[in-house]
RNA sequence: GCCAGUAUAGCUCAGCGGUAGAGUAGGGGACUCAUAAGCCCUUGGUCGCAGGUUCGAAUCCUGCUACUGGCACCA
């Protein structure tokens, strides 16, 4: 089976990390962590966008050389990553060389092939913001606004991509495809939003305005703008126009990638049009283009997440503050895949307090104390009567709807399944009352069975919980001694010879909810 | 303006043609192995509004309202 390629988008090294990077690449993060606990081969690839005007403003403004600019921030996410435990298999970084030269071959080949061309574009370029405006930047009155300062009419020469070339193939793709995008209604949108996208595609920028990017290897007073650098890094950091040595992934084995992770916002145009148009530019059929999975956007309590409302919230500060269990399976647990979610430290905390302490946590350590207690760690195996066997079926078929859940990258649903197998296993405690059993010799033997069954269930639960809260069930796993069940193998109703649990001990103590949230900044 | 999405219990959401559901919060009870957790029972809703189709609609259709989003020749 070919390796599973995962992407997420790059992010852009201008500012910090915030809520919405860091559910992104969580979400990535257990679909990776998933498919190789199924025993896939996975390639995770993630990275960071260094080149463009804004990375290029910010660093004269402090003075310094963009590509330290650049790295600075591009180390802030580096260190989140770590923290937030993202399991990515390569880097990519846009300023990296081998980028670099697949973006020139890849240039270079399509301009010989008349894929670009040259042309000059007049308008209205506003002096102080860099940038040329549009009549949507016009005020009411059909002026520009003062916030643009200096408007002058200005010429210039650029390098334009024949998207326009890609229209008709394009709609009859979207057409064909029709799970190109996840979730559906996106797909709808796009194929809406794609019809009315004309026009070719400005790839270049002049040196004299901007430096900081990739010259055109054809044309040297230019470099390359945004998008023939930010998205060609899924096939370059794959190995896709590079020279192949040694340790490189074959590219060939790789393609097409099972999911770009992205936001909503960057499906249209970017991820939705142009990607697929330039990857049908440069030759790739139909059945090589890839998935896009698209997520929503966390809010603030209704609000939406900006930098002027100042109400972004630090994950690094969330970690901090809750650790990483409690905010990676908030975050994939509230939040319905493709939908928006609203963000709140009280859901954040209630999530964690009742699922994972009072029902997971508890679990294990209610059946781990009696299995101490009343077996001194090691239960009789004994052949398990109706009732309990029918129990361990029902975790099997959970695990069976967990696979297929996750494998349709409905994560909250994955989650949801792991819980109520969590809660029947407590009702079960409480059914089969360990603590009477143990008090008549008589039912020495439905002790043994119940426990066993116990720590089996708790097994599977933790190994449902592994892609989510990987550092938390391997806590589970290590304290009830058992290594995590395999996907797909037979449902195990026993333990194994000689077995004996670990001690208890705590693995989500009770999180309470700080006085002023991290998130209340403005008040 | 065009195109979508959402509107169901205080909160988060499921149901998507056949007598209103889950979790959580609130109330009550029995228990004691456990992170005063867990278990059992229970109070909460004229399913946004108005029409229509149907023997029957939260579920299908039409219109309206509110909120969210995408697009509108943003190089």
């Amino acid at each position: 089976m070919k390796p599973f390629f995962i992407t997420t988008a790059i992010d852009y090294t201008n500012a910090p990390p915030h809520i919405g990077h860091a559910y992104e690449k969580i979400l990535a993060d257990v679909l990776a962590r998933y498919q190789r606990q199924r025993g896939r081969e996975v390639f995770f690839l993630t990275g960071v966008d260094q080149h463009g005007q804004k990375v290029q403003q910010s660093a004269e403004r402090e003075g310094i050389p963009p590509q330290e600019f650049a790295d600075r921030v591009s180390e802030k996410f580096l260190t989140l990553w770590k923290t937030l435990g993202i399991s990515y298999d390569a880097w990519a970084a846009t300023t990296a060389p081998l980028h670099k030269a697949a973006v020139q071959r890849i240039l270079q080949d399509l301009k010989e092939r008349d894929w670009l061309y040259k042309a000059t574009y007049s308008g209205h370029y506003s002096v102080r913001q860099e940038q040329f405006l549009t009549d949507k930047e016009r005020g009411p009155d059909g002026e520009f606004g003062p916030e643009w300062g200096e408007v002058v009419l200005l010429n210039e020469e650029n390098w334009y991509f024949r998207l326009s070339k890609c229209s008709e193939w394009l709609h009859g793709f979207l057409e064909s495809r029709k799970d190109f995008v996840t979730p559906d209604f996106r797909q709808t949108e796009l194929k809406n939003a794609a019809t009315k996208i004309t026009g070719d595609l400005c790839i270049s920028r002049p040196k004299s305005r901007l430096e900081w990017g990739i010259e055109l290897p054809f044309d040297s007073s230019f470099v390359t703008y945004v998008w023939f650098d930010a998205l060609i890094n899924y096939i370059s950091f794959a190995g896709y126009g590079v020279e192949m040595d040694e340790g490189q992934v074959a590219f060939k084995t790789l393609w097409p990638a099972d999911h770009h992770v992205i936001g909503k916002d960057i499906l249209i145009p970017a991820h939705g049009v142009y990607w697929p148009c330039m990857l049908h530019a440069m030759g790739f059929s139909d059945e090589q283009m890839p998935h896009l999975l698209v997520h929503g956007f966390w809010s603030l309590r209704g609000e939406k997440v900006s930098k002027s409302t100042g109400n972004v919230v630090d994950p690094a500060a969330l970690v901090e503050t809750y650790g990483v269990t409690a905010l990676r399976y908030y975050l994939m647990r509230d939040a319905v895949m493709g939908r928006d979610a609203d963000f709140s430290e009280e859901r954040l905390i209630l999530r964690h307090n009742t699922e994972l302490g009072n029902g997971l946590g508890n679990l294990v350590n209610r059946t781990l104390s009696m299995t101490h207690r009343y077996r001194d760690g090691s239960p009789k195996q004994v052949s398990l009567p109706a009732d309990l066997a029918a129990h361990l079926a029902a975790d099997a078929e959970s695990v069976k709807t967990f696979v297929v859940q996750m494998d349709a990258t409905q994560i909250h649903a994955g989650i949801e399944t792991m819980v109520d197998l969590v809660n029947r296993a407590n009702a079960l405690v409480d059914s089969a009352a360990p603590w009477k059993l143990a008090k008549d010799p008589e039912h020495a033997d439905r002790l043994d069975a119940v426990l066993s069954t116990l720590i089996l269930s708790a097994r599977t639960a933790a190994t449902l919980l592994l892609p989510v809260a990987p550092e938390a069930a391997t806590e589970i796993l290590r304290q009830i001694a058992l290594p995590a069940l395999e996907f797909g193998g037979l449902a195990i109703s026993a333990l194994p010879e000689g077995y004996r649990c670990g001690e208890p001990k705590p693995v989500f103590p009770r999180l309470e909810m700080l006085v002023e949230g991290i998130g209340d900044s403005a008040t």
